[in-house]
DNA sequence: CCACTCACG
DNA sequence: ACGTACGTGAGTGGG
């Protein structure tokens, strides 16, 4: 009979899932404070196996509240096991019932520990003709595996499992599962008080079952083994016998199993589906809906909480939390702009995760400023808040015009730090990815919008689940000493960026219109020319109508291709420019267009007509580095390398009159980061000595003295020690500077050999992340990186250039957070009048009362400068003028 | 929603 | 043989 043909049982280790569960969930509660976390992740792990496996017959076992008959032959076993934790026992009643409603067998049999309950089961199905899967989180269960028996271990979390079978155990473990006994005596468990031999472990184990075969070989050959081991083996033989017995699964328990009993049933839906709504799994509560044929699959039915109508009412409740407590807060806040000026649509909190509240202010709502006021006076009672993004909430106060209490935690950025590779931290993904559940879904689109839906009870529900989440964040950020990070840097910089977003630029509207006027008219006349040329209308915007035309009609050479199709980019028109005359009309059309589109007639619908101010949002969630973002409009991309949009900056303006722009701006912080971490003595002397580092470098990769360095040498290095802060690579230096490969290589290779210290920083690094899955910055800051070790080579080599790039960009990110830290203290306690207008990666941008400067100035380079210690200075470089184009040097 | 192009550090 | 420089956001076209 093949194994395709047999039926399939699957028994389960009901304590180890348990216990597995409970540790790797965080403490999830009901709202009648009853503990579910275990029973949930056992429940998920059951109902994924079901899904997967497909089983034809189906039991759990569970260790009977009795010791077991091992505990006759050898009283210590399992003696110094630390009992059941209360919240892990009082859920086992819990898991019987469910596997009761799912007509789940349970066996407990007494004197017997559930191992051997399984094992003696297994052996049973596999007799009567069947294959076996057992499931457990306990290797000791290894022991069963068989022609027809395998067994699934617990991986990761509560998701994952490794199945094994000979050929697998074999292949981690290098025995057979006759042999994982023998190993197992040898070696001893702590965990079960099974002594095995005094000095064999894990490694001597192996190396002499994979010599001799078995214990009994192992005496027989007792001659030929030496030392230590030989000795205590004789001296031990007793003692490691009787671990030998204790380690042992029984497989002859007569437990008359009717094998019917197992078979596989349809469970008692009604009753499953009211656990389950007790237990509030609100996911398996609609699987169980949609397997019964109930129509409400996929959407979650209304959440229970109590809704507050009015502010004495909620004063009510304020009174009944303890000082010292914490609170969470959801607000919905209506679409708004700029993002933050939207209003407050309805409030949601709670104290724990038992019971959430809210409040709703459309329609007879209580007036919400007087309810934020109360909010606001908690900071007196120390109660502090726990909300998903800081910055958001600190919004949220300022339009109130109170201060905020103090913010205890932010899910928000406590996920961003955790991994801020995800790009997307809301709220239902969270906790879908942390709490391993779905959350009730706030309905959207048109059913939503029909009946005006208020979303009060939703909100509720996600303020109950920031506690678990929260909880669940912190140990993460815990475990990756990521705290430091998140409450002294994070959340402090979440306020000073709320401010800076909501203090806004000024803009000269009519200056902007005059240019856009002005690119527009230019732009329609190259549009006409470089039709006449063409020889027809086209357009101009679509990269593949272009490639038609110049590729097909006016049958010019393709340079280079995308993925798609043909390329038509700058650097392809640019190599065109020499042979036919459209080429040059093209690349002005584009540079001309793009102002125009983005930075003009783009940004203008992003004036606030009233305050003539522009207000960008920062992004501190975003990058993977560690970087902030700007967003709607972003301003870190203002152009300033080509003259043409250099204007734009021009319509940037002090926001008073007798206010001037001053920015000030690391130089080099990258290669001086660099040369931090890498101590490389050439590099820290350049930076000590205070040498011009790119000529520096070129002078090192030439062999020439300082003096002799050109500017195209100069020009080169340059874009080497780009290079090199972008992990180096040949090709990509190559067409940096539009020169041969080989010849970058060389470069590459002639800097490797000079700088010999930042060589072996890189293999360090990259090493590193290999074995450790990440990389990190100066404050720590952690970026995974599970593609470092991918098979394929392109993925891998994108990977290690991550892992070269990241701790430099992300070390000169943490700088300049601190800077803004300080710096943002400096300014409200010193009294300037000065304020923050952007962080611009390595800048800062500010206006200031002109008669200030020369306070300011000297203020704001020590702050800057003096940010964090590196092993080489940090150097800032200061200017000042009328608006954002106008900078001179100070 | 993705691909392309291009603006910045 | 492979085929990219690191990190972003915005506008446009096209399926």
């Amino acid at each position: 009979m093949t194994s395709n043909s047999r039926e399939k049982f699957i028994v389960i280790d009901g304590n180890s899932l348990l216990y597995r569960a409970f540790y790797a969930l965080p403490p999830l509660q009901n709202r009648r404070g009853e503990h579910t976390n275990a029973v949930y992740g056992f429940t998920n792990m059951l109902f994924k196996l079901l899904e997967e496996e497909k089983p034809d017959y189906i039991a759990v076992a569970f260790d009977p509240p009795k010791p077991s008959f091992r505990v006759r032959i050898d009283e210590s076993y399992k003696a110094q096991r630390e009992k059941m934790p209360q919240e892990l026992g009082e859920q086992i009643g819990r898991t019987r019932q469910i596997l009761e409603a799912m007509h789940i067998p349970v066996f407990v049999v007494d004197d017997f520990e559930a191992d051997d309950v399984i094992g003696s089961l297994a052996d049973s199905f596999v007799e009567h003709g069947h294959s076996v899967t057992v499931v457990s989180g306990d290797a000791d269960l290894l022991q069963l595996i068989g022609d027809n028996i395998t067994v699934m271990l617990t991986k990761k979390g509560i998701s994952q499992m490794q199945r094994y079978d000979r050929n697998l155990l074999k292949e981690s473990y290098g025995m057979t599962p006759e042999q994982f006994i023998d190993y197992k005596a040898l070696k001893g468990d702590p965990s079960d008080n099974i002594p095995g031999v005094p000095g064999i472990g894990d490694k001597t184990a192996r190396n002499l079952l994979a010599e001799y075969g078995s214990i009994e070989k192992i005496y027989e050959n007792i001659g030929k083994i030496k030392g230590k081991p030989a000795q205590n083996l004789k001296d031990y033989r007793e003692q490691l016998y009787t671990g030998r017995v204790l380690v042992t699964l029984r497989r002859d328990l007569q437990l008359e199993p009717d094998h019917d009993q197992c078979r596989f049933r349809e469970p008692d839906h009604d009753q499953l589906l009211s656990i389950f709504n007790e237990l509030e799994f609100k996911n398996l509560a609609n699987r169980v809906k949609a397997a019964a044929g109930g129509e409400e699959s996929g959407s979650f039915e209304k959440p229970e909480a109590e809704q507050i109508k009015t502010l004495g009412e909620f004063n009510n409740y304020l009174s009944k939390i303890d000082d010292g407590a914490i609170l969470s807060l959801r607000p919905e806040l209506s679409a708004g702009w700029p993002y933050w000026r939207g209003s407050l649509v309805s409030l949601a909190f709670a104290t724990d995760q038992q019971k959430a509240y809210y409040i709703t202010f459309f329609e007879n709502g209580p007036d919400s400023s007087k309810i934020m006021e109360a909010v606001s006076s908690l900071r007196k009672r120390n109660i502090k808040l726990l909300i998903h993004d800081a910055k958001q909430c600190c919004h949220l106060f300022l339009n109130f015009g109170f201060k905020a209490p103090e913010i205890k935690f932010d899910t928000h950025l406590a996920a961003y730090l955790a991994d801020p590779a995800i790009g997307r931290y809301r709220l239902p993904d969270l906790m879908q990815r942390s709490l391993g559940f779905e959350t009730a879904q706030v309905p959207t689109g048109k059913k939503a919008q029909k009946n005006t839906l208020d979303r009060g009870p939703w909100l509720a529900e996600e303020a109950r689940q920031l506690f678990p989440l929260s909880e669940c964040l912190l140990e993460q950020l815990q475990e990756q000493s990521l705290e430091k990070l998140l409450f002294d840097l994070e959340l402090p910089l979440a306020n000073v960026l709320a401010r800076i977003e909501r203090r806004g630029i000024k803009v000269d509207v009519s200056y902007l219109r005059k240019l856009s006027d002005d690119i527009c008219s230019r732009l329609s006349r190259l549009e006409k020319q470089i039709f006449s040329i063409a020889g027809e209308e086209f357009n101009l915007n679509s990269p593949q109508q272009l490639a038609g035309i110049l590729f097909d009609k006016l049958n010019l050479p393709v340079i280079r291709k995308t993925k798609t199709g043909r390329s038509t980019d700058a650097r392809v028109l640019e190599e065109l420019a020499g042979k036919h005359e459209i080429a040059a009309l093209l690349l002005l059309y584009r540079q001309l267009a793009k102002l125009e589109g983005t930075y003009l007639s783009g940004m203008i619908d992003l004036i606030d007509p009233e305050e003539e101010k522009i207000y960008t949002a920062l992004n501190q969630a975003a990058t993977a580095t560690g970087r902030l973002s700007s967003s709607d409009p972003n301003l870190q991309n203002i152009p300033i390398r080509l003259e043409e949009g250099r204007r734009i900056r021009k319509a940037f303006v002090p926001s008073q009159k007798g206010r001037i722009f001053f920015a000030a701006d690391y130089s080099q912080v990258e290669l001086r980061v660099l040369a931090h971490l890498s101590k490389d003595p050439i590099l820290v002397e350049a930076f000590r000595t205070g040498q011009d580092i790119h000529r520096r470098t070129a002078a090192e990769v030439n062999n020439v003295n300082l003096e002799e360095v050109t500017p195209l040498m100069r020009e080169k290095a340059k874009a080497v020690n780009f290079g090199i802060i972008y992990g180096s690579s040949d090709y990509g230096l190559a067409q940096g500077l539009k020169i041969p490969r080989a010849e970058a290589k060389a470069y590459i290779d002639s800097y490797f050999e000079r700088y010999s210290g930042v060589k072996a920083y890189m293999d360090m690094i990259t090493e590193q992340a290999r074995e450790e899955g990440y990389v990190t910055t100066m404050l720590n800051r952690r970026r995974y990186l599970p593609e470092i070790s991918s098979s394929n080579h392109n993925i891998r080599s994108f990977a290690e250039r991550m892992a070269l790039n990241t701790p430099i960009q992300g070390s000169a990110a943490d700088i300049i957070k601190l800077a803004m830290l300080k710096i943002d203290r400096v300014i409200e306690e010193g009294g300037f009048s000065a304020s923050m207008l952007l962080q611009i990666h390595d800048e800062l941008l500010f206006e200031i009362e002109e008669s200030e400067l020369d306070f300011f100035a000297p203020m704001i380079k020590k702050e800057m400068e003096n940010a964090l210690e590196l092993s080489v200075p940090l150097q800032v470089d200061l200017k000042w003028g009328t608006n954002w184009e106008e900078l001179k040097k100070l």
